[in-house]
DNA sequence: TTGATTTGTTAGCTATATCTAACATTATAT
DNA sequence: ATATAATGTTAGATATAGCTAACAAATCAA
């Protein structure tokens, strides 16, 4: 039932573009992810498989629940490593994008608590364990500050 | 020319065996990494092809020089990537060790020098910055405590 | 409204990385 | 010295993930 990096770069890519334009075109994420079209639809159908978006020939792609929740974990992964590699080691933004987007995939839930948990105190966001769950309800502080 | 995560795998587990073990066996790579021997020979045959080690069938595993170089580099980002996981974010040993064999194969040598040189510091095994270079001399406190 | 352009799909190929099963070689023990 | 066990190899299968090239459908413009 574990996605493959290939399928969670799918499904984020989906999730971001979903934010950003009412349309997602299979070329355009081909476009951004530098792939094929028909990889790129090799693997909506992959993911439509996985019950994880819902897709019909020449459609709209539409995240399911269960694709969505996934897909914003995902996100936040990314978030959380890229906050890190950037405030606290100092790597650039470019940098960090592509190194997180690798990482992510390989962190289990318990280590993205910590890293997140850990980057946030030494930022001072919070004051000493601002609790942060992937899984769950972000901590307030977080929350607020959208990090 | 660069390694895949899998032959990466490999070279670092042969790596790790010279130091403990005179003789490297198939049999025991495939124990240790959970593969069958079959994919092991296929294995040691890329490794090979790729010169990073001197293989004829039946006979002894011996790196190359660029093997041993490039595998003392993939190991000492291991370490750095654990030592991170384990004293900064409290993890688990067992964790970490999992975690950072996944991780270290997406992260640039940058980062890797960020990270250790980081966590020298947030451990106050070097005063400011180490200067850790994982391609040339590690700092002198850092070889000193192995770090 | 129809032809051109854009967008999406399919078929078939490649490469990596794994496996199992069968076979070959080497080592061991009696 | 030879049978058995351990070790190593090969062949062939599977799955993922990508590609190109050819085709199909939808959209747009004249």
């Amino acid at each position: 039932m574990d996605l493959t990096n290939s399928q969670e770069e799918y499904l984020k890519t989906i999730y971001i573009l979903k934010n950003t334009k009412n349309e997602i075109r299979v070329t355009e994420i081909a476009n951004k992810l530098g792939k094929t079209k028909a990889s790129v639809n090799n693997a909506i159908n992959s993911l439509k498989q996985e019950k994880l978006i819902n897709y019909e020939p020449y459609g709209q792609i539409e995240l399911t629940k269960e694709g969505e929740s996934l897909a914003r974990k995902i996100v936040e992964a990314n978030d959380i490593v890229k906050l890190f590699l950037i405030e606290i080691l100092g790597s650039t933004e470019e940098n960090a994008e592509n190194e997180a987007k690798a990482i992510k995939t390989v962190l289990s839930d318990d280590t993205l608590n910590k890293l997140a948990r850990y980057t946030h105190k030494e930022l001072g966001l919070s004051s000493l364990d601002c609790g942060y769950d992937i899984n769950n309800q972000r901590c307030i502080e977080c929350a607020r500050r959208n990090v």
